[in-house]
DNA sequence: TTTTACACTTTTGAATGCAAAATTTGCGAT
DNA sequence: ATCGCAAATTTTGCATTCAAAAGTGTAAAA
C-alpha cells in the first residue's frame, strides 16, 4: 500500500466519523486493520496532523481533531474567501462545455430538492462547488479547497434544513448559476460569499461543533 | 528533539535554498547533521512534501519542490485572495493598538525605503503583511496564509526592483496603512490584491521560476 | 474511607535491521 | 571508443526492536 493511500484511508475514517472527534486514534487496531505496521501509519498521522485532521499529544498519542465553534467559523471563513476567488477566476476561464456540465448537475440537484431527497440534494450541490472551484484552473486553490471543505464536510452536507432554508439555497444556487452563464466573477463571488454565510449560519445554530459529548453522527440518523 | 522542531528545520534549509530547489535531499547525511535517525527525518519530508514543499518520488527518494512559472501564478493568485480576506476581516477585527504598531512598522519600512535598504524594507514589509493577517483573528487563515507564502518567499522577498517599482509599492503601502485606519475593508482588499498582482509580475518578468538551471541563490548575490 | 506511594503494564517515540527497488559500476561486444 | 547488459552497491520503504514516558492498579498509611 503506498503512502498516499495509506493517508487517504485513514482521512476517510476520520471523515466517516467511525473514529469520531476527540476520539483517541488506536495505532495498534489501525496497523492490524491496514495491514501495515506503525511506522508508515505514524507517518500518515503526523501529515493528517498537519493537515488539521488529526491532533497530536507528545507521549499521549494522537487523537481525533475535534472542531470548536471557533474552528467552525474559522474554517467556514476561509472557505468563503477561497470559493469566492474560485467563482472569480472561474468565470475567466471557465469553457462552455463546463458551463454546461455544471448547469446540467444543477438541473439535476433541484430535481433532487422538488423530490425532497436531501442526501442526493447535497451530493449535486457539492459536485457544483467543486466544479467551479476546478474550473478555476488554479491546483493550489483546488487543493486548500479540498483540505479546508473535508474538515467542515461533515456539518455542511450532514445539516438538515428547514423548508425555507432549502429554498433559498436552491434560489441561491439559481443566481450562482447565473452569474457563471453571464461570466460576473464579481457577481459570483458575492453570491458565493452569501450562500456560504447562510450555511454556516445554519450549521452554527444547529450547534454542530464538534464538542464533548456533541455527536454528530448520532443526529444524522 | 520534537518533530515540530525537526520540520521547522529542514523547511529553513530549504527556504534557505541551501538545498536548491530540483536537488535530491540527502537522507542520511541529513541525519546525521541533524542527529537523528531516518524515521523521523522521512516523517518530516512527508509533511513537507503534504506542504508542497517537497516532492516525493516513490522508490526514488525526495527532492525539494521546484516551482515552475504556472506554480507561481498559482501561488500569488491564492496569496492574493488570502490576503484580501484577511485585509476585509482585520478591518473588522482590529485593535488601536494593532493598528498603531503597523503603522509604526509602516514608518520604520518608509525609512529603509529611504536609505536604500532592500533587505531591511523587505524584512519590515514583510512584518507588516503578516501583522495584517494576524489581525484578521482566524488561524486557520494563518496557517494557510503562513504555507503559501513560505512557497513564493524566496521569489516574493528577493527580487530585485526598479526605483520605480520600489516607489509604486510604497505608495501602495501607504494606500494599505490609510485603508486599514479607516477601516475600509473592502478598499484594503482592493489595494492589497493590486499589490500583490504588481509584485508577482514583477517577479515572473524577473523570470524567477525556479526551473531547470535558474538558481536563484546565485542571483541574489 | 480517602489518599499517596510504588511497582507493573501499556504505549509512545526513535534506532536498527532487512528485503525490495533503483542506481551505479564493470566488462564484453560491436 | 561506445553501447548494452549483468553484477555490485546504494538507497528506499517498512518491520521489528528498545528505551523512555505515561497510565494503571494495589497496598499501606493517614
Amino acid at each position: 500500500m503506498l503512502h498516499e493511500e495509506v493517508v487517504g484511508r485513514i482521512r476517510a475514517i476520520l471523515l466517516d466519523g467511525e473514529i469520531p472527534p476527540g476520539a483517541r486514534i488506536p495505532e495498534r487496531e489501525l496497523c492490524e486493520r491496514l495491514e501495515i505496521s506503525r511506522t508508515p501509519l505514524r507517518e500518515a498521522l503526523k501529515v493528517l496532523a498537519a493537515e488539521g485532521l488529526v491532533q497530536l499529544l507528545p507521549h499521549r498519542g494522537s487523537r481525533a481533531a475535534k472542531l470548536t465553534d471557533k474552528d467552525m467559523r474559522d474554517l467556514f471563513e476561509v472557505c468563503q474567501g477561497l470559493e469566492a476567488l474560485a467563482g472569480e477566476l472561474a468565470c475567466e476561464r471557465i469553457t462552455d462545455a463546463e458551463i454546461g456540465a455544471i448547469a446540467a448537475a444543477h438541473d439535476e440537484m433541484v430535481r433532487h430538492y422538488r423530490d425532497g431527497d436531501l442526501i442526493q440534494y447535497y451530493r449535486g450541490n457539492r459536485a457544483i462547488h467543486e466544479a467551479i472551484v476546478t474550473a478555476a484552473g488554479n491546483p493550489v486553490l483546488a487543493g486548500l479547497y479540498t483540505s479546508v471543505t473535508a474538515r467542515i464536510r461533515r456539518a455542511r452536507y450532514v445539516t438538515p434544513m428547514t423548508p425555507q432554508r432549502w429554498a433559498l439555497a436552491v434560489k441561491e444556487h439559481e443566481a450562482i448559476l447565473n452569474a457563471l452563464q453571464r461570466r460576473d466573477g464579481v457577481g459570483l463571488a458575492h453570491i458565493l460569499r452569501a450562500h456560504l454565510r447562510h450555511k454556516r449560519e445554519e450549521v452554527l445554530q444547529a450547534g454542530f461543533a464538534e464538542t464533548e459529548g456533541n455527536d454528530v453522527t448520532l443526529r444524522i440518523a
